[in-house]
RNA sequence: GCCGGUAUGGCGGAACUGGUAGACGCGACGGACUCAAAAUCCGUUACUCGAAAGGGUGUGUGGGUUCGAUUCCCUCUACCGGCACCA
């Protein structure tokens, strides 16, 4: 062993060793219990970031301890390969995607195992694999069979000048990103899946995912949306035929005080009313060309314009204007609201920029309404109705009942339960992605391609210009024959939303070697994911389109869950500082943190900042996520390289909870390197002080009070570390506990043989406990401690119940509530003993100043608290 | 705008089930070692009154429940994530 800590080589030789012993490898063991860590998989940008280094960390710290556990682990890792960044990158650099896309896999994938995470890469898989996708394709066309693949005009981003659809983020500020054209909305045929068909199933089954935060299962609740309401129908005439107009709302209760109606700009009536009308006309336009963004639909002013059309009341038959407005969404409901100005608050700013009537049905204590001004008593659902007529007096659900029920009677409505989740469009006119297996025939229409001719492969030597998807523009790729009529055919050339890629990948890390199917009997094995550990940012889309995905597969009967991830782990961010300085252009330079010195007043407040290369001041922005952009990023190439990966690991793991933001800081990486430094340090000088005259532990009679205290703290922080790594996955207190144990253990200075038995025993539990987070240190320090098993393999230490006795403990006394006193009591004593120490401490005589205790609160244990 | 979250010393955080606020680390300050530096080690470090003993205040804001609130409830503010074509 070395006198100095060389995490090179010291990292080297561990995994040398696991190499050797192909330690990761998972094999299916129906005699183990089995135990599915998985890590989301990364999009292969180029380098990792920090952002995965903590991910994987995470999910690495785990599996491992979760293997000492018993368990049978897999953990596997794959590239989420296809997506926009391949193109924008083949756009700037004349790459084609698959070069670009596979050199930066094959850069990551090094990374990755630099840092030593414990992965089975024989099960390594690229979702832009033709071997993975076509099962995306096959899938794809059982969903057409069954009828949850369907086609349907979509709306879209259209950069009328590049000629091409844009995603949301290549629009920036309604302008496309490289042309800085106006961005049009444009209709056009797309693929769906009816997620809707299992919104009930998906909302229902949150419920059972009680090991999932509980914040996603919200998020994932409201985003599906369900909400129960009234279907209104008003009806009208046009051109001697009847029609009923058909709003959803959730205040029925207050039908009495519409005053309007508006509708989408899309829908049937607006487009009527515009055909000889051409101020309507343009504003309708006007309309259809905006976002088609729901976050900026929401900012926007609200707009509208009369269609002259009028509506019937469905109970009073009163005329009712119809409006366009824009921020009516057709993709909700049936693209038409009901206006009810004086108690919705959107309704209420439409109507009175319009000049439209407010009429109040809703009244609520000794509130008084008026119409200058919104309040938020208007929207109450605690009130009853007035100026309704026969539905005066009535509560909400009251009203709603008997509104709905007459709304039936008339055949002009009825009780509807909505649901905010849409189906899920999967088409993208994009190249680096899925084909979608469909062949269009002049005579047959849409012909699936058939399974013996899957995958339709995607060609890889195309480089994207921006003018649209290169795929549209080989004639090789889309001339084909139609399947079923041999006439001349185009292939579809859109290709497939990469959340499909990413919806079933989980599944194929089971078998991803099987050639002739998409899943097999060892997905039955593994599934479902004992543990997902991903980001927060994922927790509607993703984690939802997987949970669908995996429904329909069960469906299919091609496995036996239905719920992929039993247990989730949403990690936080990471940050790291801004630094800036404005330029003479009025532009703004952003410095890499690595590059700016920070100036400190005495008591450690910054002061400022300052460029190393120039000594002159820059401006702190204060901490975002780690970015190109703002130039904050850090490489962790580079610090692998300087302090190894453990102190990396450390670092991560310590410096925040696992849920939450982390704060980088290349002190608190220094701080990590320490530890690790320290650690073997205090190893190293008791290995070489000699071995030990005797391999047994001595009797727990025998020991000094301080030798009996180091191994109360050894053995208490065991049973810290072991809950705080198992139940409540937070690894931050577990490493501080280790460090707090380190710091006792450098206050021991007995060097009797005995003493240095129980430093011995210390040092080994400290050794076995840090092994999930710094595998590669801790690997090596075990063979020095003088043991010939791999580290890895050990099982999980148990604490010794018998060092963990107190004779006495301390308890706090408050008077009042404050603190004021400490006692000591026995282990042992009962409440009334507790109690009368307390009351006869002298301190706590004083604070009483000769006043009976009124109450004594005893919480065994812990405290006392005396009120006089 | 809607949905979800967060807020504790100079900084990151701890306090797990309502029971000692500030563990652990970083930074800063003082000291030891050294020709010197690095490394390492020791000590101090929420604010405030006090020579000290000891006291007061303090967990974003304002209120509430409780013997007791960082923790539960309500209000407001600021910041972060998602909003369906970034992944």
């Amino acid at each position: 062993m070395h006198e100095r800590y060389d995490p090179a080589a010291v990292e080297a030789q561990a995994r040398a060793h696991w190499e050797a012993a192909d330690a990761f490898a998972a094999s299916e063991d129906p005699s183990r219990p089995k135990y599915y860590c998985l890590c989301m998989f990364p999009y292969p940008s180029g380098r990792l970031h920090m952002g995965h280094v903590r991910n994987y960390t995470i999910g690495d710290v785990l599996s491992r301890f979760m293997r000492k556990q018993g368990y049978n682990v897999l953990q596997p890792m794959g590239w989420d390969a296809f997506g926009l960044p391949a193109e924008n990158a083949a756009m700037a650099n004349g790459v084609p995607p698959a070069k670009w896309t596979y050199d930066n896999i094959a850069y990551m994938k090094r990374q990755l195992q630099s840092l030593g995470f414990a992965l089975d890469w024989k099960r390594e898989l690229a979702t832009c694999q033709p071997e993975y996708y076509r099962w995306n394709q096959w899938l794809f066309l059982r969903m057409l069979e069954k009828g949850i693949a369907y086609k349907k005009t979509g709306v879209v981003n259209w950069d009328p000048v590049d000629q091409t659809v844009l995603a949301n983020e290549q629009v920036i500020d309604g302008r496309g990103w490289r042309t800085g054209a106006p961005v049009e909305k444009r209709e056009i045929p797309m693929y769906y899946l009816r997620i809707t068909d299992y919104s009930q199933d998906l909302l229902d089954a949150l419920d059972t995912l009680t090991d999932w935060p509980e914040r996603v299962r919200t998020m994932q609740a409201n985003w599906i949306g369900k909400s129960e309401g009234v279907r209104v129908g008003f009806p009208y005439e046009l051109e001697d035929e009847h029609h009923t107009l058909n709003v959803f709302t959730t205040r029925a209760d207050t039908l009495m005080g519409v005053t309007f109606c508006a509708v989408a700009a899309e829908h049937a009536l607006a487009t009527y009313a515009a055909r000889d009308n051409d101020k309507l006309a343009a504003f309708i336009e006007e309309c259809k060309k905006g976002t088609a963004q729901e976050a900026e639909m929401a900012v926007m002013e609200k707009k509208g314009m009369p269609t002259g059309l009028f509506v019937l009341h469905p109970l009073t038959g009163q005329k009712i204007p119809v409006w366009v407005g824009n921020y009516v969404l057709m993709t909700y409901g049936e693209g038409a609201v009901m206006g009810v100005p004086a108690h919705d608050e959107r309704d209420f700013e439409f109507a009175k920029k319009y000049g439209l009537p407010i009429a109040q049905v809703i009244a609520e204590d000794a509130n008084v309404y008026s119409t200058d001004q919104w309040a938020e008593w208007y929207s109450t659902k605690e009130g009853i109705c007035i100026n309704s007529g026969k539905y005066d007096g009535l509560g909400y659900q009251h009203a709603i009942d008997a509104i709905a029920a007459d709304l039936s009677a008339l055949g002009l409505g009825h009780k509807q339960v909505q649901w905010r989740l849409r189906d899920w469009g999967i088409s993208r006119q994009r190249y680096w992605g899925c084909p979608i297996p469909l062949i269009h025939c002049p005579k047959c229409g849409d012909v699936p391609v058939p399974d013996k001719d899957l995958p339709v492969v995607l060609p890889e030597g195309l480089v994207p210009d921006g003018s649209g998807n290169p795929l549209g523009k080989l004639a090789s790729f889309y001339e084909c024959k139609c399947p079923r009529c041999g006439a001349d055919a185009r292939r579809e050339t859109d290709t497939m939303d990469t959340f499909v890629d990413s919806s079933w990948y989980f599944m194929r890390f089971a078998c991803p070697d099987n050639a002739n199917a998409m899943v097999d009997e060892r997905a039955n094995y593994w599934m479902p994911v004992d543990q997902y550990i991903g980001g927060i940012e994922h927790a509607i889309l993703h984690l939802l389109y997987s949970r669908f995905w995996t429904r329909v597969m069960n469906d299919l009967g091609l496995v036996k869950e239905r719920e992929p991830f039993r247990r989730l782990l949403t990690q936080g961010m990471v940050l790291n500082d801004i630094y800036s300085r404005k330029t003479g252009e009025g532009r703004i330079q952003y410095f890499n943190p690595a590059d700016v010195d920070v100036q400190f007043d005495a008591k450690g407040t910054r002061l400022g900042a300052t460029l190393r290369a120039d000594g002159k001041p820059v401006e702190w922005e204060g901490m975002r996520t780690m970015s190109k952009s703002k130039n904050n990023g850090v490489d962790p190439q580079a610090l692998v390289g300087e302090y190894g990966a453990d102190s990396i690991r450390l670092f991560m793991m310590f410096k925040a909870p696992p849920e939450d933001t982390l704060e980088w800081s290349d002190d608190g990486v220094e701080g990590a390197s320490r530890f690790m430094r320290k650690l073997w340090r205090v190893v190293y000088e008791h290995v070489s002080a000699g071995p030990l005259a005797s391999s047994q532990p001595p009797a727990a009679s025998s020991l000094t009070s301080a030798q009996r205290d180091l191994r109360r703290a050894a053995h208490a922080t065991l049973v810290k570390v072991t809950d705080d790594l198992g139940r409540r996955r937070i690894f931050n207190t577990a490493i501080a506990a280790v460090m707090e144990l380190m710091n006792t253990l450098g206050k021991f200075e007995d060097t009797t043989d005995q003493g240095r038995t129980v430093v011995r025993e210390t040092l080994e539990l400290v050794v076995q406990m840090l092994s999930p987070i710094v595998p590669h240190a801790t690997h090596v320090l075990w063979e020095t401690l003088g043991h010939t098993d791999s580290l890895m393999d050990r099982a999980w230490p148990k604490p010794d119940p018998e060092a963990l006795v107190q004779d006495s403990i301390q308890v706090v006394v408050q008077v009042n509530g404050k603190l004021r006193s400490h006692i000591n009591v026995a282990a042992s004593a009962d409440e009334t003993q507790i109690r009368e120490t307390a009351l006869a401490d002298p301190v706590v005589q004083r604070w009483m100043e000769g006043k009976p205790a009124k109450k004594v609160i005893v919480v065994k244990g812990k405290l006392v608290n005396v009120v006089v």
